[in-house]
RNA sequence: GGCGACGUAGCCAAGUGGAUAAGGCAGGGGUCUGCAAAACCCCCAUCAUCGGUUCGAACCCGAUCGUCGCCUCCA
Protein backbone atom coordinates (compact mmCIF):
# COMPACT_ATOMS: atom_id res chain seq x y z
CA UNK A 1 0.00 0.00 0.00
CA UNK A 2 1.06 3.68 -0.86
CA UNK A 3 1.63 6.54 1.44
CA UNK A 4 -0.59 8.75 1.61
CA UNK A 5 -0.70 12.26 3.01
CA UNK A 6 -2.98 15.14 3.87
CA UNK A 7 -2.21 18.16 1.42
CA UNK A 8 -3.45 21.64 2.98
CA UNK A 9 -2.84 22.77 -0.71
CA UNK A 10 -4.61 20.77 -2.13
CA UNK A 11 -7.27 19.97 0.99
CA UNK A 12 -7.60 16.11 0.54
CA UNK A 13 -4.85 13.00 1.13
CA UNK A 14 -2.86 12.58 -1.87
CA UNK A 15 -0.55 9.71 -2.59
CA UNK A 16 3.16 10.90 -1.85
CA UNK A 17 5.43 10.89 -4.47
CA UNK A 18 8.60 12.53 -3.93
CA UNK A 19 10.47 15.15 -6.34
CA UNK A 20 13.83 13.10 -6.38
CA UNK A 21 12.97 9.25 -6.42
CA UNK A 22 13.79 7.95 -3.25
CA UNK A 23 14.78 11.29 -1.28
CA UNK A 24 12.62 13.56 0.71
CA UNK A 25 13.11 17.03 1.15
CA UNK A 26 11.52 18.24 3.93
CA UNK A 27 10.92 21.42 5.74
CA UNK A 28 9.59 22.35 9.33
CA UNK A 29 8.88 25.67 11.10
CA UNK A 30 11.15 25.57 13.79
CA UNK A 31 10.83 28.06 16.73
CA UNK A 32 11.96 31.56 17.81
CA UNK A 33 14.15 31.07 20.60
CA UNK A 34 13.61 33.50 23.44
CA UNK A 35 11.68 31.60 25.83
CA UNK A 36 11.72 27.60 27.21
CA UNK A 37 9.79 25.20 24.97
CA UNK A 38 6.33 24.31 25.86
CA UNK A 39 4.34 21.33 25.71
CA UNK A 40 2.86 22.62 22.40
CA UNK A 41 6.14 22.60 20.87
CA UNK A 42 6.63 19.30 21.89
CA UNK A 43 3.57 18.18 20.00
CA UNK A 44 4.44 19.53 16.82
CA UNK A 45 7.90 18.62 16.89
CA UNK A 46 7.32 15.02 17.56
CA UNK A 47 4.55 15.31 15.30
CA UNK A 48 6.86 15.78 12.55
CA UNK A 49 9.73 13.56 14.09
CA UNK A 50 6.92 10.61 13.32
CA UNK A 51 6.63 11.57 9.59
CA UNK A 52 10.56 11.88 9.10
CA UNK A 53 10.99 8.71 10.94
CA UNK A 54 8.41 6.83 8.83
CA UNK A 55 9.40 8.02 5.68
CA UNK A 56 13.00 6.40 6.51
CA UNK A 57 11.33 3.33 7.59
CA UNK A 58 10.29 3.16 4.16
CA UNK A 59 13.43 3.34 2.39
CA UNK A 60 13.15 7.39 2.07
CA UNK A 61 16.82 8.75 2.32
CA UNK A 62 15.05 12.23 4.12
CA UNK A 63 16.86 15.19 4.28
CA UNK A 64 14.91 17.32 7.32
CA UNK A 65 15.71 21.17 7.71
CA UNK A 66 14.01 22.64 10.56
CA UNK A 67 14.90 26.51 11.15
CA UNK A 68 16.26 28.23 14.29
CA UNK A 69 14.25 32.05 14.33
CA UNK A 70 16.96 34.08 15.62
CA UNK A 71 16.05 37.67 14.74
CA UNK A 72 13.51 39.69 16.41
CA UNK A 73 10.63 39.75 14.56
CA UNK A 74 8.76 42.87 13.56
CA UNK A 75 5.52 43.24 15.56
CA UNK A 76 3.24 46.04 14.97
CA UNK A 77 3.17 46.92 18.37
CA UNK A 78 7.08 47.85 17.99
CA UNK A 79 7.84 45.38 20.35
CA UNK A 80 10.58 42.51 19.93
CA UNK A 81 10.37 39.27 21.21
CA UNK A 82 14.36 38.33 21.59
CA UNK A 83 14.78 42.07 21.97
CA UNK A 84 12.39 41.85 25.19
CA UNK A 85 13.27 38.78 26.07
CA UNK A 86 17.37 39.71 26.30
CA UNK A 87 16.19 42.97 28.48
CA UNK A 88 14.21 40.67 30.37
CA UNK A 89 17.32 38.20 31.16
CA UNK A 90 19.80 40.64 31.31
CA UNK A 91 21.87 39.15 28.41
CA UNK A 92 22.64 40.11 24.77
CA UNK A 93 20.23 39.23 22.06
CA UNK A 94 22.61 36.09 20.40
CA UNK A 95 23.54 35.33 24.10
CA UNK A 96 19.78 34.78 24.56
CA UNK A 97 19.52 33.02 21.57
CA UNK A 98 22.29 30.70 21.90
CA UNK A 99 21.14 29.71 25.58
CA UNK A 100 17.29 29.05 24.06
CA UNK A 101 18.71 27.21 21.58
CA UNK A 102 20.28 24.37 23.49
CA UNK A 103 17.85 24.07 26.38
CA UNK A 104 15.04 23.78 22.72
CA UNK A 105 17.56 21.00 21.93
CA UNK A 106 17.99 19.46 25.91
CA UNK A 107 14.17 19.52 25.71
CA UNK A 108 13.73 17.27 21.78
CA UNK A 109 15.97 15.25 23.17
CA UNK A 110 14.30 13.94 26.12
CA UNK A 111 11.17 13.38 23.86
CA UNK A 112 13.24 11.44 21.46
CA UNK A 113 12.97 14.18 18.84
CA UNK A 114 15.86 13.00 16.58
CA UNK A 115 17.64 16.60 15.22
CA UNK A 116 17.37 17.81 11.80
CA UNK A 117 20.32 17.44 9.64
CA UNK A 118 20.10 20.69 9.36
CA UNK A 119 19.29 23.54 11.44
CA UNK A 120 19.63 26.73 9.59
CA UNK A 121 19.55 30.23 11.50
CA UNK A 122 17.97 33.36 10.30
CA UNK A 123 21.14 35.57 11.14
CA UNK A 124 23.38 33.28 8.98
CA UNK A 125 21.64 33.76 6.32
CA UNK A 126 20.97 37.83 5.96
CA UNK A 127 22.53 37.88 2.52
CA UNK A 128 20.49 35.42 0.93
CA UNK A 129 17.50 37.08 2.03
CA UNK A 130 18.32 40.44 0.42
CA UNK A 131 19.51 39.02 -2.89
CA UNK A 132 15.84 37.59 -2.94
CA UNK A 133 14.32 40.50 -2.02
CA UNK A 134 16.12 42.55 -4.51
CA UNK A 135 14.75 39.62 -6.88
CA UNK A 136 11.04 40.44 -5.59
CA UNK A 137 11.66 44.49 -6.29
CA UNK A 138 12.99 44.01 -9.17
CA UNK A 139 10.46 41.38 -10.49
CA UNK A 140 7.88 43.96 -9.75
CA UNK A 141 6.46 42.01 -6.57
CA UNK A 142 7.61 44.15 -3.69
CA UNK A 143 8.52 48.00 -3.29
CA UNK A 144 10.27 50.21 -1.41
CA UNK A 145 8.75 52.53 0.96
CA UNK A 146 10.97 54.93 3.78
CA UNK A 147 13.85 52.33 4.10
CA UNK A 148 11.32 49.49 4.61
CA UNK A 149 10.62 46.79 1.96
CA UNK A 150 6.68 45.20 1.11
CA UNK A 151 6.07 42.33 -0.60
CA UNK A 152 2.71 43.56 -2.97
CA UNK A 153 -0.16 41.20 -2.54
CA UNK A 154 -1.95 42.61 -5.33
CA UNK A 155 0.86 41.52 -7.99
CA UNK A 156 0.32 38.25 -7.12
CA UNK A 157 -2.81 37.04 -8.01
CA UNK A 158 -2.68 32.99 -6.26
CA UNK A 159 -1.96 34.77 -2.79
CA UNK A 160 -4.45 33.04 -0.83
CA UNK A 161 -4.13 29.74 -2.70
CA UNK A 162 -3.11 28.15 0.79
CA UNK A 163 -5.68 29.70 3.28
CA UNK A 164 -8.36 29.95 1.01
CA UNK A 165 -8.41 33.87 2.41
CA UNK A 166 -9.21 36.22 -0.41
CA UNK A 167 -8.29 39.57 0.75
CA UNK A 168 -10.56 42.13 2.11
CA UNK A 169 -11.41 45.02 -0.68
CA UNK A 170 -13.34 46.57 1.70
CA UNK A 171 -10.15 47.72 3.90
CA UNK A 172 -8.41 49.41 1.05
CA UNK A 173 -9.74 52.44 1.00
CA UNK A 174 -10.14 52.91 4.77
CA UNK A 175 -7.61 54.62 6.60
CA UNK A 176 -5.21 52.60 7.72
CA UNK A 177 -4.51 52.54 11.95
CA UNK A 178 -0.96 51.36 12.21
CA UNK A 179 1.53 54.24 11.14
CA UNK A 180 2.54 52.51 8.16
CA UNK A 181 3.86 53.00 4.37
CA UNK A 182 2.66 49.99 3.38
CA UNK A 183 0.38 50.90 0.16
CA UNK A 184 -2.25 48.01 1.29
CA UNK A 185 -2.95 46.19 4.82
CA UNK A 186 -2.27 43.51 3.56
CA UNK A 187 0.93 43.56 2.08
CA UNK A 188 3.71 42.26 4.71
CA UNK A 189 7.12 43.09 5.39
CA UNK A 190 10.29 41.64 3.69
CA UNK A 191 12.40 44.37 5.35
CA UNK A 192 11.93 46.27 7.89
CA UNK A 193 13.59 49.95 8.44
CA UNK A 194 15.69 49.59 11.86
CA UNK A 195 14.70 52.39 14.74
CA UNK A 196 18.18 53.82 16.71
CA UNK A 197 16.85 51.55 19.48
CA UNK A 198 16.66 48.10 17.62
CA UNK A 199 19.84 46.48 18.61
CA UNK A 200 19.68 43.46 16.12
CA UNK A 201 20.66 45.20 12.78
CA UNK A 202 21.94 44.91 9.39
CA UNK A 203 23.05 46.67 6.13
CA UNK A 204 20.99 47.06 3.35
CA UNK A 205 20.64 48.59 0.38
CA UNK A 206 17.62 50.09 1.82
CA UNK A 207 19.03 50.93 4.59
CA UNK A 208 19.63 49.17 8.15
CA UNK A 209 17.29 47.44 9.19
CA UNK A 210 16.54 43.75 9.76
CA UNK A 211 14.54 40.95 8.11
CA UNK A 212 10.60 40.36 7.89
CA UNK A 213 9.24 36.83 9.64
CA UNK A 214 8.46 34.87 6.44
CA UNK A 215 11.62 35.60 4.29
CA UNK A 216 13.68 33.59 6.00
CA UNK A 217 11.44 30.19 6.40
CA UNK A 218 11.54 30.88 1.72
CA UNK A 219 15.34 31.47 1.57
CA UNK A 220 16.63 28.95 4.08
CA UNK A 221 14.22 25.91 2.74
CA UNK A 222 15.28 27.11 -1.00
CA UNK A 223 18.85 27.13 -0.42
CA UNK A 224 19.29 23.67 1.51
CA UNK A 225 16.43 21.71 -0.14
CA UNK A 226 16.45 23.31 -3.85
CA UNK A 227 13.03 24.43 -4.98
CA UNK A 228 10.55 22.59 -5.47
CA UNK A 229 11.07 20.80 -2.52
CA UNK A 230 8.99 17.76 -1.29
CA UNK A 231 7.28 18.68 2.11
CA UNK A 232 7.00 21.83 4.08
CA UNK A 233 5.29 21.66 7.81
CA UNK A 234 4.28 23.68 10.70
CA UNK A 235 1.43 24.39 12.68
CA UNK A 236 -1.75 25.26 11.86
CA UNK A 237 -1.64 28.75 13.08
CA UNK A 238 0.75 29.08 10.67
CA UNK A 239 -1.10 28.55 7.51
CA UNK A 240 -2.27 32.44 7.50
CA UNK A 241 -0.42 34.63 6.97
CA UNK A 242 3.17 33.09 7.23
CA UNK A 243 2.51 29.95 5.13
CA UNK A 244 0.92 32.05 2.97
CA UNK A 245 3.11 34.54 2.32
CA UNK A 246 6.63 32.21 2.02
CA UNK A 247 4.97 30.59 -1.20
CA UNK A 248 3.82 33.97 -3.07
CA UNK A 249 7.53 35.30 -2.16
CA UNK A 250 9.08 31.90 -3.08
CA UNK A 251 6.48 31.61 -5.93
CA UNK A 252 6.84 35.17 -6.74
CA UNK A 253 10.86 34.81 -7.27
CA UNK A 254 10.95 31.63 -8.74
CA UNK A 255 7.79 30.35 -10.41
CA UNK A 256 4.96 28.17 -9.18
CA UNK A 257 6.14 25.51 -7.30
CA UNK A 258 7.46 25.91 -4.11
CA UNK A 259 6.85 23.02 -1.33
CA UNK A 260 4.91 20.23 -3.31
CA UNK A 261 2.82 18.88 0.28
CA UNK A 262 2.25 21.11 2.92
CA UNK A 263 1.62 19.25 6.00
CA UNK A 264 0.32 21.17 9.56
CA UNK A 265 -0.35 19.87 12.42
CA UNK A 266 -3.01 20.58 15.35
CA UNK A 267 -2.68 22.30 18.25
CA UNK A 268 -2.24 21.14 21.73
CA UNK A 269 -4.72 22.06 24.07
CA UNK A 270 -4.49 22.51 27.63
CA UNK A 271 -8.18 21.53 29.22
CA UNK A 272 -10.03 22.72 26.09
CA UNK A 273 -7.98 25.99 25.79
CA UNK A 274 -5.11 26.53 23.42
CA UNK A 275 -2.19 27.33 25.84
CA UNK A 276 -1.07 31.18 26.53
CA UNK A 277 0.67 32.33 29.00
CA UNK A 278 -2.10 34.76 29.56
CA UNK A 279 -4.15 31.87 30.42
CA UNK A 280 -2.78 31.15 32.95
CA UNK A 281 -2.05 27.48 31.63
CA UNK A 282 1.14 27.52 30.27
CA UNK A 283 3.33 24.73 30.79
CA UNK A 284 6.84 24.31 30.50
CA UNK A 285 8.69 20.62 29.09
CA UNK A 286 10.78 21.11 31.21
CA UNK A 287 7.88 21.72 34.13
CA UNK A 288 6.13 18.45 32.48
CA UNK A 289 8.89 16.46 33.00
CA UNK A 290 8.85 16.34 36.52
CA UNK A 291 5.88 15.19 36.48
CA UNK A 292 5.91 12.53 33.73
CA UNK A 293 8.00 10.42 31.79
CA UNK A 294 8.84 12.29 28.35
CA UNK A 295 8.34 9.03 26.72
CA UNK A 296 4.67 8.89 28.78
CA UNK A 297 4.49 12.48 27.05
CA UNK A 298 5.42 11.13 24.00
CA UNK A 299 3.00 8.24 23.84
CA UNK A 300 0.27 10.48 24.72
CA UNK A 301 1.19 13.07 21.92
CA UNK A 302 1.14 9.95 19.24
CA UNK A 303 -2.10 8.47 20.86
CA UNK A 304 -3.92 11.38 19.04
CA UNK A 305 -3.68 12.01 15.37
CA UNK A 306 -0.71 14.91 14.38
CA UNK A 307 -3.49 16.79 12.26
CA UNK A 308 -6.22 16.72 15.32
CA UNK A 309 -6.16 19.15 18.31
CA UNK A 310 -4.80 16.98 21.40
CA UNK A 311 -6.39 18.06 24.83
CA UNK A 312 -4.18 17.52 27.43
CA UNK A 313 -5.33 16.88 31.21
CA UNK A 314 -3.60 15.07 34.28
CA UNK A 315 -5.93 12.55 33.59
CA UNK A 316 -5.30 11.55 29.98
CA UNK A 317 -1.44 12.46 30.40
CA UNK A 318 -1.59 9.97 33.51
CA UNK A 319 -3.58 6.85 31.39
CA UNK A 320 -1.40 7.09 28.80
CA UNK A 321 1.26 6.67 31.02
CA UNK A 322 0.15 3.51 32.05
CA UNK A 323 -0.93 2.52 28.68
CA UNK A 324 2.74 2.81 27.79
CA UNK A 325 4.06 0.69 30.62
CA UNK A 326 1.57 -2.25 29.64
CA UNK A 327 3.72 -2.25 26.13
CA UNK A 328 6.91 -1.95 28.12
CA UNK A 329 5.48 -4.85 30.35
CA UNK A 330 5.20 -7.38 27.52
CA UNK A 331 9.06 -5.90 26.22
CA UNK A 332 10.26 -6.85 29.57
CA UNK A 333 8.53 -9.74 29.67
CA UNK A 334 9.84 -11.15 26.34
CA UNK A 335 13.20 -9.76 27.17
CA UNK A 336 13.35 -11.94 30.60
CA UNK A 337 12.38 -15.32 29.14
CA UNK A 338 14.84 -14.76 26.31
CA UNK A 339 17.38 -15.41 29.22
CA UNK A 340 16.35 -19.43 29.59
CA UNK A 341 14.25 -19.60 26.75
CA UNK A 342 15.20 -22.88 24.03
CA UNK A 343 17.07 -22.26 21.24
CA UNK A 344 15.24 -23.05 18.03
CA UNK A 345 14.10 -21.04 15.26
CA UNK A 346 10.83 -18.82 15.04
CA UNK A 347 8.24 -20.81 14.52
CA UNK A 348 5.20 -20.14 11.55
CA UNK A 349 2.72 -18.93 14.26
CA UNK A 350 4.84 -16.14 15.44
CA UNK A 351 6.32 -15.20 12.02
CA UNK A 352 2.30 -15.04 11.17
CA UNK A 353 1.41 -12.81 14.47
CA UNK A 354 4.32 -10.40 13.88
CA UNK A 355 3.22 -10.20 9.71
CA UNK A 356 -0.27 -9.24 11.25
CA UNK A 357 1.09 -6.67 13.45
CA UNK A 358 3.40 -5.13 10.84
CA UNK A 359 0.43 -5.23 8.39
CA UNK A 360 -1.80 -3.42 10.88
CA UNK A 361 0.92 -1.25 12.10
CA UNK A 362 2.03 -0.22 8.28
CA UNK A 363 -1.53 0.34 6.38
CA UNK A 364 -2.24 3.01 9.62
CA UNK A 365 0.80 5.27 8.99
CA UNK A 366 0.23 4.65 5.24
CA UNK A 367 -2.83 6.49 5.77
CA UNK A 368 -1.60 10.26 6.67
CA UNK A 369 0.33 8.89 9.60
CA UNK A 370 -1.91 7.41 11.69
CA UNK A 371 -0.01 6.92 15.07
CA UNK A 372 -3.19 6.04 17.00
CA UNK A 373 -3.78 3.11 14.68
CA UNK A 374 -0.09 2.17 14.58
CA UNK A 375 -0.49 2.12 18.54
CA UNK A 376 -3.60 -0.22 18.64
CA UNK A 377 -1.74 -2.67 16.26
CA UNK A 378 1.10 -2.75 18.67
CA UNK A 379 -1.12 -3.03 21.67
CA UNK A 380 -3.29 -6.10 19.99
CA UNK A 381 0.43 -7.54 19.65
CA UNK A 382 1.71 -7.01 23.22
CA UNK A 383 -2.23 -8.77 24.01
CA UNK A 384 -1.11 -11.99 21.43
CA UNK A 385 2.33 -11.75 22.82
CA UNK A 386 1.43 -11.87 26.10
CA UNK A 387 -0.96 -15.05 25.49
CA UNK A 388 2.06 -17.06 23.62
CA UNK A 389 4.90 -15.76 26.48
CA UNK A 390 3.18 -19.15 28.17
CA UNK A 391 3.74 -21.59 25.63
CA UNK A 392 7.28 -22.19 25.39
CA UNK A 393 8.70 -19.82 22.83
CA UNK A 394 12.12 -20.18 21.51
CA UNK A 395 15.09 -17.90 21.33
CA UNK A 396 14.12 -17.00 17.66
CA UNK A 397 10.32 -16.23 18.39
CA UNK A 398 11.31 -14.01 21.60
CA UNK A 399 14.00 -12.93 19.10
CA UNK A 400 11.65 -12.25 16.28
CA UNK A 401 8.98 -10.28 18.42
CA UNK A 402 11.52 -8.26 20.35
CA UNK A 403 13.03 -7.16 16.99
CA UNK A 404 9.36 -6.50 15.81
CA UNK A 405 9.25 -4.10 18.55
CA UNK A 406 12.38 -2.02 18.46
CA UNK A 407 11.48 -1.19 14.99
CA UNK A 408 8.15 -0.17 15.56
CA UNK A 409 7.99 1.05 18.83
CA UNK A 410 10.97 2.04 18.87
CA UNK A 411 12.56 3.10 15.43
CA UNK A 412 9.58 4.16 13.98
CA UNK A 413 7.38 6.18 17.20
CA UNK A 414 10.57 6.45 19.05
CA UNK A 415 8.31 5.78 22.47
CA UNK A 416 10.76 2.48 23.14
CA UNK A 417 14.16 2.91 25.18
CA UNK A 418 16.50 0.31 24.51
CA UNK A 419 16.83 -0.80 28.23
CA UNK A 420 13.78 -0.94 30.16
CA UNK A 421 13.69 -0.75 34.06
CA UNK A 422 16.18 -3.12 35.51
CA UNK A 423 19.37 -2.87 33.89
CA UNK A 424 18.99 1.44 34.30
CA UNK A 425 19.51 -0.07 38.32
CA UNK A 426 22.79 0.12 39.51
CA UNK A 427 24.92 -2.82 40.58
CA UNK A 428 24.10 -2.57 44.55
CA UNK A 429 20.99 -2.08 44.09
CA UNK A 430 20.10 -4.83 41.85
CA UNK A 431 21.92 -7.37 44.28
CA UNK A 432 20.22 -6.02 47.33
CA UNK A 433 16.83 -6.03 45.36
CA UNK A 434 17.71 -9.89 44.12
CA UNK A 435 18.46 -11.26 47.69
CA UNK A 436 15.91 -9.51 48.75
CA UNK A 437 13.12 -11.78 46.39
CA UNK A 438 15.10 -14.69 47.34
CA UNK A 439 14.57 -14.36 51.28
CA UNK A 440 11.35 -13.70 50.03
CA UNK A 441 10.76 -16.74 48.74
CA UNK A 442 12.14 -18.37 51.79
CA UNK A 443 9.74 -17.13 53.33
CA UNK A 444 7.01 -17.56 51.25
CA UNK A 445 7.99 -21.36 51.14
CA UNK A 446 7.87 -21.56 54.92
CA UNK A 447 4.42 -20.07 54.36
CA UNK A 448 5.41 -16.80 56.29
CA UNK A 449 3.47 -14.96 54.50
CA UNK A 450 3.31 -11.93 56.88
CA UNK A 451 7.02 -11.29 56.79
CA UNK A 452 7.18 -12.35 52.67
CA UNK A 453 4.56 -9.85 52.29
CA UNK A 454 6.66 -6.82 54.91
CA UNK A 455 9.45 -7.26 52.44
CA UNK A 456 7.43 -6.81 48.80
CA UNK A 457 5.51 -3.73 50.36
CA UNK A 458 8.89 -2.20 52.17
CA UNK A 459 9.83 -2.87 48.14
CA UNK A 460 6.99 -1.33 46.91
CA UNK A 461 7.48 1.53 48.75
CA UNK A 462 10.97 2.02 47.31
CA UNK A 463 9.33 2.05 44.20
CA UNK A 464 10.76 -1.88 43.42
CA UNK A 465 7.44 -3.98 42.28
CA UNK A 466 7.44 -7.65 42.77
CA UNK A 467 5.46 -9.58 40.12
CA UNK A 468 5.30 -13.19 40.99
CA UNK A 469 5.09 -16.05 37.80
CA UNK A 470 5.36 -19.63 37.19
CA UNK A 471 9.08 -19.00 36.49
CA UNK A 472 10.08 -17.20 39.67
CA UNK A 473 9.48 -13.62 40.77
CA UNK A 474 10.33 -10.31 38.93
CA UNK A 475 10.77 -7.01 39.30
CA UNK A 476 10.36 -3.49 37.83
CA UNK A 477 11.39 0.31 39.22
CA UNK A 478 8.95 2.65 38.70
C1' G B 1 -17.90 40.31 11.11
C1' G B 2 -14.78 36.97 7.52
C1' C B 3 -12.27 32.04 6.91
C1' G B 4 -11.77 27.14 8.95
C1' A B 5 -11.96 22.83 12.26
C1' C B 6 -14.51 19.92 15.52
C1' G B 7 -18.75 17.56 18.59
C1' U B 8 -17.91 9.23 18.88
C1' A B 9 -18.63 5.24 25.81
C1' G B 10 -17.04 7.93 32.74
C1' C B 11 -12.09 10.02 30.38
C1' C B 12 -8.50 10.17 26.07
C1' A B 13 -9.07 8.80 21.04
C1' A B 14 -9.42 6.07 15.86
C1' G B 15 -12.91 5.21 12.10
C1' U B 16 -15.47 9.41 7.27
C1' G B 17 -21.05 5.30 2.93
C1' G B 18 -21.99 -1.15 3.58
C1' A B 19 -21.97 -7.24 7.56
C1' U B 20 -20.24 -7.45 15.25
C1' A B 21 -18.34 1.38 15.75
C1' A B 22 -10.22 0.32 16.68
C1' G B 23 -7.08 0.95 20.82
C1' G B 24 -5.77 2.87 25.76
C1' C B 25 -7.31 4.46 30.78
C1' A B 26 -11.08 3.91 34.42
C1' G B 27 -15.20 0.50 36.03
C1' G B 28 -17.77 -4.50 36.69
C1' G B 29 -17.43 -10.03 36.57
C1' G B 30 -14.08 -14.26 36.17
C1' U B 31 -9.21 -17.38 35.70
C1' C B 32 -4.44 -17.66 38.02
C1' U B 33 -2.21 -16.49 43.11
C1' G B 34 -1.27 -17.88 50.21
C1' C B 35 -2.70 -12.74 49.29
C1' A B 36 -1.51 -8.81 45.94
C1' A B 37 0.36 -7.17 41.38
C1' A B 38 1.01 -8.51 36.43
C1' A B 39 -1.14 -11.41 32.64
C1' C B 40 -5.39 -13.71 30.32
C1' C B 41 -10.98 -14.24 29.36
C1' C B 42 -15.85 -11.77 29.47
C1' C B 43 -18.99 -7.19 30.03
C1' C B 44 -19.55 -1.70 29.31
C1' A B 45 -21.31 3.50 23.00
C1' U B 46 -25.91 3.44 17.79
C1' C B 47 -21.75 8.14 17.05
C1' A B 48 -24.49 16.70 19.70
C1' U B 49 -29.85 17.62 17.97
C1' C B 50 -33.40 17.84 14.00
C1' G B 51 -34.50 17.13 8.86
C1' G B 52 -32.96 15.28 4.08
C1' U B 53 -30.15 12.14 0.06
C1' U B 54 -29.43 6.67 -0.39
C1' C B 55 -31.26 -0.18 -0.91
C1' G B 56 -27.92 1.37 3.19
C1' A B 57 -24.90 7.11 6.96
C1' A B 58 -21.29 8.19 12.77
C1' C B 59 -19.43 8.95 7.84
C1' C B 60 -22.88 12.91 2.14
C1' C B 61 -26.32 17.59 2.19
C1' G B 62 -29.09 21.42 5.13
C1' A B 63 -30.50 23.65 9.68
C1' U B 64 -29.87 24.22 14.94
C1' C B 65 -27.04 24.10 19.43
C1' G B 66 -22.12 23.88 21.48
C1' U B 67 -16.65 24.06 21.57
C1' C B 68 -12.16 25.66 19.44
C1' G B 69 -8.61 27.89 15.97
C1' C B 70 -7.05 31.69 12.43
C1' C B 71 -7.96 36.78 10.71
C1' U B 72 -1.81 40.64 15.16
C1' C B 73 3.33 37.31 17.29
C1' C B 74 2.52 32.27 18.31
C1' A B 75 4.36 25.15 17.59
Amino acid sequence: MALSIYNSLAREKQIFEPVRPGRVHMYVCGPTVYNDAHLGHGKTYVNFDIIVRYLRYLGFQVLYVQNITDVGHILDSGEDRILKGAQREQMQPMQLVEHYTRRYFADMDRLNVLRPDISPRATGHIPEMLEWIQRLIDGGHAYVADGSVYFDVSSWESYGKLSGRRLEEAQTGTRVQLADDKRAPEDFALWRKAEPEHIMRWNSPWGVGYPGWHIECTVMSTKYLGQPFDIHGGGVENKFPHHESEIAQAEAAHGEGYARYWVHNGMLMIRGEEMHKSLGNFISLEAAFERWDPMAIRFFILQSHYRGPLDLTEESLDAAARGLERLYGTVRAVRRQLESAPAGEASPETLQMLDTARNAFEASMDDDFGTPGAIAALFDLSRATNVQLGTGLTQGDLMAIDGAFKRLAGDVLGVLPDELGESDAPELSRGLIELLIETRRNLRAARAFDLADQVRDGLGALGVQLQDGPEGTSWTIG
